[in-house]
Order: C-alpha cells, then structure tokens, then sequence
DNA sequence: CATGAATGAGACTTCATTCAT
DNA sequence: TATGAATGAAGTCTCATTCAT
C-alpha cells in the first residue's frame, strides 16, 4: 500500500501563499507537480473525470487555476499523467519482486497480492484505476492500450512460464487467463471501491483470489 | 416555477406512423425509442459518452435533435434508460435459462456462457457495458449500483448453492467469487471489445474460462 | 399539473371532448377562438406570456397544440388578438357610456368606474392589462401604441371639455393629466391584482380616486 | 446617459488589464459590473429583456459572453441585481431628502420631483422602470413585490402623516392615494419614455401633477 | 514561477410551428 | 376542422485555457 502519497498532501491548512518568495526550496522537491496529481486523485475520484472541474483540482492542491497548466499541457494530459505515474508505480513493484521469486504460481499470487496492495492502500486510487480511467476515451483508446497490453503479457508470460515447468494446465490460452486475471482484480477493487472499502478487505481477498485461481490452473 | 412545466410535457404515448422510410430496415421495431437507443450505442461505443453529442445521436437514429427529448427527459436519463433497457435484457435470459440447469456448476457455466454470449454479439454493445456505463458518475453511483448488486448477488447465491451441495469449495466467500467472475468477464469483454474482435472469440473464452473457474472452485 | 387547477375553474368543467364529430354545432357560436383567448388570459396572468407555452394555452382551452394556429398565426398574433379584443370591449363601454353623461366631471368619473370596473371583475384580466400587455415588447411599440394613444387622446379631450366649460382648471395640460389618470388607474388595478384582489374594493377605488382627481381638477 | 458609449465595443483584441485601465473615467463605478448594468439598461430598454440576447448585452458592455456570469448568476439574476441597484438608488434620494422637509404637502411633491426626476434623467432608466422591470414574471412576483410594497408604504406614510396634521383631506385611504400616485408617475414616465421623451419634460409634469394632486387631497 | 480574471467556443435543451393523418 | 408527434433554430450557460501582472 502507499498511503504515503495520502498522507503527505493534507499538511498544509493554509497553502494559500502565493509569494513564498520561490516556492518550496530544498528537500520537498518541486511537490507541486505531486501536490497537483495527488489532489486529482481525490477529486477525480469523487465525481469522475468530466464532472471535476480543473479549478477544483487546484483548490484541492492549494494552487492557482493557471499554475496546472505549467505542469500539464492540458486536463486530458494531468489524466494522462497520473496514468502513467500511477501505474509505473504498480509496474515497479512488479519488476522489483516478481524475479526474486522461484516459479510462476509464486509470481502469479505475488500479482494478485501487489494489485489488490497497492489499490486497497487508498481506496481513491482504486476508483482512479477501475473507474476514472476509463471515462477518459482519449486515454483508453490513445494512450493506455499499449501500456495495458504490456500489462497483460506480463502476467501472460507467467502463465506461460507455469505452462512450460509443468505447473500450470496447458488447454488455456495464456492471455485469456491473463485477462481475466486482471479483470478479477478490477472487478475486485472496484466494487471495493464503490463500496464499504474496509481496510484490509483487499488483502484477504488476494489471497482467497489466488486460492481459486492456482487451484483452477493446475494440471 | 418553470421546472413544472417541463415535466408536464413528456411521454409521447404513441409515436406517429411507422417511418422506416429509409432508416432501420427489417429488424427490430421500428419504434423511434428503440431506434434511438440501438443509436446511441453505436455513437457512444465510437466516442464516449462524453464526447459523444446529442445532434450525433439524433443524427445515427435518423431523427431531429429535439425528437430525442420526446422519448428521454436528456442526455443521462438516454444512458440510463439505456442501461435499463440493456441490462434487463441480459437478466431476463439469466432468469429464463438458470433455472432449467440441475446443478451450480452447470449454472455458474451458463451464467459465463450468457454474459459473453450477449456481450459477444455486438461489439459496441460490449464496449457500452464494460467502458459507456462507467463514464457517467452519476449513473454509476446513483443508477446502477443496485441492479450492480443484484446480479453479483445471483452468481454469489450459485456459489452458495454449490458449497451447500458439496459441489464448490467452502474456503471461500461467495461474494468474493462473484465479484472476481463478473470482473473476469467483465475484462475479457473489455480486451475484446477494445482489440481484434473476432467473432466467436468470446464463445471460446466463456469455455476455457468455465473450465479454469469450475476446477478452482472444486472442494 | 397546475393547469388542472385552472381548467377547472371555468365554465364548462370537462371542455375535453376532442371528437364530438363536427365541434360545437348551433348555439356555442364558433367558441373555440373565444375559449383559446379566455383560456391565454387565464394562464399568461398565472406565468407571464414569455414563460407560457402554446402548449398550456392549448391544453388550458381543450384543444390541440395546433389548433390554435388555426385561429392564429403565432403566439404573438393570439396576444395581439387577445389586446384587441378586450381592448376593444373596454372602448365599447366607454363609447356608449360617456356621451349620455352631461359634463366633463360625470364623464371623467364614469371613466374611472369603467376601467375599474372591467378590470375589478376578473383579477386575471386586470393582470392581463397591467403586466402581460406590457411583456411583448412588439405589441407594445408596434402595435398597442396607437390605440393606447386614442384612449389618452380620448380622456384628454374629456378634460379639454371640462376647461373649456370652466369645471376644470386651465393651468394643467390635459394629455398630462390624462396620462396621469390612466397612470393612476393602471397603478391601482396592478397592485390589486398582484395582492389579495378582493372583490370590490376596486369599486371603492374608483370612488376616491375619483373624488381626489375631481377635486385636484377644480379651477 | 450612455457615456459608456465609450468602451461599448472593446470586442476584440485587448480587454485585458485592470478595471478602469482607459475607459470609465472619473467618475465612481468603472467597475466591470457597472459596466455590464449600465449595459443592460441601455440593451433591455431597446429590445425589451426576453428579447435581448445575454451575448448583446456583453457586447454592449465590452466585455465576453462568459464574464457576465462572473457577475451575475443568471441572466434573471443580472435583471434582478439591476432592479435591486436601481431602486436603491431611488430609495435613497428619498430617505436623503423627504426629512428635511417640514410637512406632508412638501414631502409628496418631493416624492414627484424625485421620481420623474432620475427618470426624466434617462430615457432608457425610465423604459427599464416601467416596463423591463414587469416583463420577468419570476422578479415581479418573486422578488420586487416586496420593495414595491415598502415603497407605497412609505408614500402612504406621508399621506397618513398629512392627514393627521389636517393638511390631507382624512376621506380617502392612504394607501389607495399612494397606489394611485406612484401610478400616475409610472404612467407618466411610461408614456414619455415611448413618446419623445424631450429634456425636461417630466421635470414640468412633475410641478403640474403635484399642483393636481395636492389640491385633490385638500381637506 | 504563480495568479485568477477574463475569454469564447460549443453543448444541451426548449418550444413555437408544421403537416401528415 | 382537429390533432399532436416531429422538427430544428437558437439561447443560456459552462468551463478549459490564456496571459497580463
């Protein structure tokens, strides 16, 4: 989970402050970017994509209408940015722990586990992820397939590699496992989401998934 | 005061005449409603629901911009009488088909075969359900949540039925199944409707997904 | 959902009787003109003409939407029709009236008790002349104005009479105080219809109005 | 009346900078909302409010379709905020100069003065109060009734205070004095703003009218 | 870098009017 | 003559984006 981000954008009450002479200096890097997409999470998350307004985005970052048009070029692209942000996050976590382990049903369950992790840390972020990135159709169909896919034949190639050890039964098509694979784990988060959203809720619920799915896999 | 008034001028209990002149031929009713619905699937399948203009819908269905206020009070109640329409559909063929089958298994078999029966039938129609439907916060949140809740409960009361029956494991929360289920075809319909397409596909899917659902969820 | 209210007022309680084969035959006289315009006075005094539809008028009278452009060429035309109309009834009783009277002073009186006397008879009516005439800004300056000046002009010559017999004083321009009297009946009529509009008190008006301004006319 | 002439079509190009940057000199109010109310009087006078355009208004005042909402809710709003700011203007020549006067008689010829005055002063002024103003059903029955009443009030007062001091005949009722008063300056500056409306005019009318008046109310 | 008042294109929706029946 | 479903022009208002300060 990262409640880090959640936690770190409410400080401020009053970040109204306009001549601060340059801004946050030194250590907080320039947050502002962090700020902005970090209160698009929120507000997205709230009332949808098209129904948020960008001036809202900037009274939920303390910053001024204009000052999100000098990190993003447009609202499209602060969507798409937090896309690609968000989602490089979930990529990370995947490259940084799927090779440490020893074979695919261990790979496969680490997926469901990092999944429902990270988007049942912040039930916000689970709405952006199952919902809010779907209203955009530009972002859907411009910018994120090529990503999605990548996504796909990641946990296709584990399914794939199951199939070549012996772990796994062979008479499934390792992308349809894969897709619905994926669609398990958003169908899972986002009616976690739009529902009572307990934490840790997710996390059983990983592992229940995984039950299922390795047992339904097997030879 | 004026808000009255509009109320009052609604339904037009009997459209006038049968003027298939030059649009829809054959098929399904020729009924300006109906018309304007299987319209409204194809453009918002195209563009979004968004993006996606009242004169645009007007125009595919072969009517005036404002004969589509005669039938639906305005652009979100068009949605959501469209998903009314839509999803009354796929439930009534669970209603009349379920309930012929002996066991939960083959249930649970059936229900897979149905929704991606229907879905894969008309591609824009799956692209309405699994990306047109969640664009609109409003019909999102307020709508379709309890018809939402409804379905994932008739596949979780299957599984019920199948772990009282000795049939499906009892580790696990029915609820959970159905949700991770519907989200699987729910994803799968999605990549489909998004990718190639190909007919047939999803009768395929519906099949080797039952097999890996059914074994996972063996006792 | 108002309307019921005011249809129900009127004389015959169920004027919706759409196929009676060859409308109202004998007697009646051609009565559906003379019901849309009693119908327009009923619903323009309640929502004011700009917020009145054709449609309410319509339904307000017992016909169809396109009935009344039977009778009328637009909905300016019916306001048009509906000045002339009542305007022309109040001149009628003016014109037969006041020649019988002896002088100036019983004239300008009768006047008086006349306009009020109209007016005072139906609280509709008297908001019709006061508020609704004056919301066509096109009947206003295209239309109204010449007949409004002939009633001024009418009134004006009644005072020019009365200095000229010397019952009136000759210090003051007759038009201005025609204006004035017309102002004042104007004034009188309109708070009387927007507040409780009780039946005879603008009777009594008439009475004390008329005792100030023959008063204030003395030479 | 209209030295906002000046800045009527600033349209293209640079409206930039701050308030009164070239246009409004001197005097108060170059003020961007004053600009838009000084706008709306001249534009609603001419083509009467449901005919004006809120895009005519905004040209009239130099300024963009969208800043008007800056300013005002609604184009109802913007007619109420003008009668609002008008009669207050009025209401206050009045509570300036009626209690330096010593008695009744002087204070109701004041009221004339005053009124005819500052609509004697712009043609377009006096079309908005006698006309405008009764064309929006929603701000004469919603919101103005109550100024209106409180403006008789205050005409009856005098009345009532006249008669007590034996200056005002005691056998009419004030209130019917002052309906009928205020309607014979409506009525006044009705005919003269659709008339010629010569400089000076209803200065004279107001000498003659309170001549008429004040001996009409005589003991 | 930051601000936020101003811009103006464009959408939804209304409703007077038409005309086939 | 009467009907009322259909039409489509046109207006109010929104909101992403800009830019002078």
């Amino acid at each position: 989970m990262s409640p880090s981000s959640a936690g770190a954008r409410r400080a401020p009450a009053k970040p109204r402050r306009a001549p601060e002479g340059g801004a946050q200096p030194g250590r907080g890097g320039g947050d502002k970017r962090e700020r902005i997409l970090d209160a698009a999470v929120r507000v997205f998350a709230r009332k949808g994509f098209h129904a948020t307004r960008v001036s809202e985005v900037a009274k939920a970052a303390g910053v001024a209408d204009g000052t999100i048009y000098l990190y993003f070029e447009s609202k499209d692209e602060l969507l798409r940015s937090l896309f690609e942000d968000r989602v490089e996050t979930l990529l990370s976590h995947m490259k940084t722990e799927l090779p440490k382990l020893p074979n695919a049903p261990a790979k496969l369950r680490r997926i469901l586990e990092i999944q429902l992790g990270v988007l049942g840390g912040e039930r916000d972020l689970a709405e952006v992820f199952t919902v809010i990135f779907r209203q955009s159709t530009k972002l859907l169909k411009q910018y994120a397939a090529p990503k999605f896919t990548a996504y796909l034949n990641a946990i296709a190639a584990v399914v794939s590699e199951g199939q070549a050890a012996g772990d796994f039964r062979v008479d499934v098509a390792p992308l349809l496992v894969a897709r619905a694979t994926w669609g398990a784990l958003d169908g899972i988060a986002l009616t976690w989401a739009l529902g009572r959203a307990e934490r840790g809720a997710l996390a059983r619920a990983a592992g229940q998934l995984a039950d299922v799915i390795l047992r339904g896999l097997l030879p």
